[in-house]
DNA sequence: AGCTCATGTCAACGGTCGTAGACATATAAA
DNA sequence: TTTATATGTCTACGACCGTTGACATGAGCT
């Protein structure tokens, strides 16, 4: 007798999205490849036959995350108030867009996925970010943004501070977005 | 043959110190406590002996931490220049006020020190931080500014993100004091 | 010097982890 | 139906971990 039907895609699928959603609340040496399996309900062994190692597993993770941290259609000036919306939203809701961020900031510190971890930040958040700035330093720019952004994700799902978890108020979102607004802003060019 | 002479008080702040270097760089559970007594020159068993655990022993890390995060003697108008600072100074000078937050953004996903991690960061670094400002939501802003100290530390520090680790460049250290002034002004008494 | 206790070392236990190989079984072809 | 292969389970290995208790030994007191 046994529990599962024997579909080897549905499997593999199903592992990779346990495999996010426990990296999504641990870090990568603190998720077990058995809790992965319970989860997908099936065997240990499964993880190491459709992904060879665990390491592999979160690299997979990584490079298949459903949505990319950054839409690429969006417009410079609007992109203060999509970073503030994406910092602020709730848990609960569709903000799967924080969710790439909130992996590699977990395992950030863990070394076996730090190369990992430190590649996907650059080429899927810091990159396209960037890409979108025009001016001078963009890179520069970017990364106070996104330092905004990372401190008051770590701030609100690590840290547990009270003032800034309550994201119904308004107050936070539309001082951090104009925090955004002038971290992007080209301080070169407002020198006239 | 003992490599070591027999003094308690020297051998329990010789693990401390040995702890305290390994935290620095590693998150909780990626320290293991062989290492550290290999660094201090003694038996792993002499952690459990003065310390009791672990845990313990990283509890007393964040206790004994040897400056705080915050000096309380600085008028408020200079905090945004003191905070720059801190976060732009190089990892091998007398930087030692973010040594503490680097402990606690290493070990921040770390589940049995989560609860140690986030009560330093509330004690040493928010409160404190929080308790200088002036007029509405201190909390929130002192949580915004410090975002911006997470965000950065974090981008140099565990990601290596290039056009933050430059830090000689004043440039960098100018437009994040500009910020922090700006995450810290009081947005309703500019509203005249 | 001899005694005693604090101090440090050593060996090992129980547990968890990632990984591998042998084994069982459902699925699909012949 | 029989066979072959893909799919999943089970067991166990070796390594590392934190922790413990037994043992050795040096330091200091009488």
């Amino acid at each position: 007798m046994t529990r599962r039907q024997k579909n080897a895609a549905a499997t593999r699928d199903a592992l990779l999205a346990a495999a996010r959603r426990r990296f999504l609340e641990e870090s990568y040496e603190n998720v077990g490849l058995r809790e992965i399996a319970g989860d997908a309900g099936v065997d240990v062994a499964l993880v190491s036959r459709y992904f060879g190692s665990k390491e592999a597993l979160f690299r997979e993770v990584m490079r298949k995350a459903p949505s990319e941290a950054l839409n690429p259609d969006i417009s410079p000036d609007r992109l203060p108030g999509w970073l503030a919306e994406m910092a602020t939203r709730e848990d609960g809701s569709d903000g799967v867009n924080i969710e790439r961020l909130l992996i590699i900031l977990r395992s950030a510190s863990s070394p076996k996925a730090a190369r990992i971890v430190q590649d996907s930040f650059r080429e899927d958040v810091l990159d396209p970010v960037a890409a979108l700035i025009r001016g001078d330093e963009p890179e520069m720019r970017a990364s106070l943004a996104l330092s905004l952004l990372i401190g008051t994700t770590i701030l609100r799902t690590i840290m547990r501070v009270d003032a800034i978890c309550e994201c119904d108020s308004t107050a936070v979102r539309a001082r951090l977005e104009r925090l955004l607004a002038v971290a992007l802003s080209d301080g070169a060019a407002e020198e006239r």
